[in-house]
DNA sequence: AGCTACTCCTGGTAGC
DNA sequence: TGCTACCAGGAGTAGC
């Protein structure tokens, strides 16, 4: 699925191919990954240049302009089985795909995907839809005193908080067992009961998750996520947990299990990962009902 | 408010 | 071989 480092890998191959283009033509074959007709997304864009091309957690935003003025911004968002690339005129996208923007030197962006998830869609105000997120994991605001904090405040368990885009913005199922693994911490604990300790080693482990893979242009395990070059990613070699259920832990040889939490998909080790001990009730007492 | 369950989609796969 | 049933899952939303 793709998560922040892909997202990254396609923000930064796109980049030196669309900013500063302007687009001439916009088609759309499925509507729902617009929010708009054809007609009404083309009248947004066709004319606009691209002056941006940036990654806010998952989501992947051109910003716009005509002239010298602002002119929206195109939010994109792969969901599953989303792709973007950028091909010469007459180049065949396959069936799969569901916008298609013409650029002023002859070439087209495509965004395919198979299982209609993904979105593109203009906005005028694009920080507005962007605004509910919590902090970028490889940001200035997401510290390590800072998640320690956010932890103790809450107590749900660890794998949905960190699934929380409002939380933090941009991890995924991937990414968060990985970073659960190599932080030893179990996905159904307590967010409220991971000592200080863990929840750095945790903030470590997030960062180190995501630049490994961000340097491996991302995760591919199946015939889905491709970079805009068409290439798969590497990342999927270096899976400590991830789709790995029944193979050995590469730390400790335990079989990895797989549980679903929250409907997702979930793998970890029992012995690098022990459940924690129930909360207890009350103010420390045994509970007597 | 915080958490869980459901929904959107369809290619791939398992089972018969 | 061909059919059916089920699975994967990000995020928005409904509901408790």
């Amino acid at each position: 699925m793709p998560e922040l480092p892909e997202v990254e890998t396609v923000v930064r191959m796109i980049r030196p191919k669309v900013v500063g283009r302007t687009f001439t033509a916009a088609r759309v074959a499925w509507k729902r990954t617009t929010g708009a007709s054809e007609r009404a997304f083309a009248s947004s864009v066709v004319g606009a240049r691209v002056v941006a091309v940036r990654r806010r957690a998952k989501y992947f935003v051109l910003d716009l302009a005509r002239g010298e003025t602002p002119a929206g911004a195109l939010l994109g968002h792969l969901r599953m089985t989303g792709r973007v690339h950028v091909e010469h005129a007459g180049y065949d996208p396959g069936p799969y795909w569901k916008v298609a923007l013409d650029l002023d030197d002859g070439a087209t962006f495509h965004f395919v995907d198979v299982r209609k998830f993904g979105r593109l869609e203009w906005k005028r105000d694009v920080e507005r839809e962007l605004a509910d997120l919590g902090p970028e994991p490889l940001g200035d605001g997401f510290t390590s005193a800072w998640l320690v904090r956010a932890l103790a405040s809450r107590r749900g368990a660890l794998k949905p908080l960190l699934l929380d885009q409002t939380f933090v913005a941009g991890l995924g199922n991937i990414y968060v067992d990985e970073s659960l693994h190599r932080a030893g911490l179990h996905p159904l604990a307590p967010a409220d009961r991971v000592p200080r300790e863990r929840a750095e080693r945790l903030h470590s482990a997030i960062r180190e998750v995501l630049l490994a893979a961000i340097e491996r242009e991302g995760s591919s395990f199946d015939v889905f996520y491709r970079t805009p070059e068409g290439q798969p990613g590497g990342f999927q070699d270096e899976f400590r947990v991830y789709d790995r259920a029944g193979e050995p832990c590469t730390t400790c040889g335990t079989p990895i299990t797989r549980i679903v939490v929250g409907q997702r998909g979930t793998h970890f080790c029992t012995s690098c990962q022990p459940r924690p001990r129930r909360r207890s009730s009350g103010t420390g007492k045994r509970a007597t009902g």
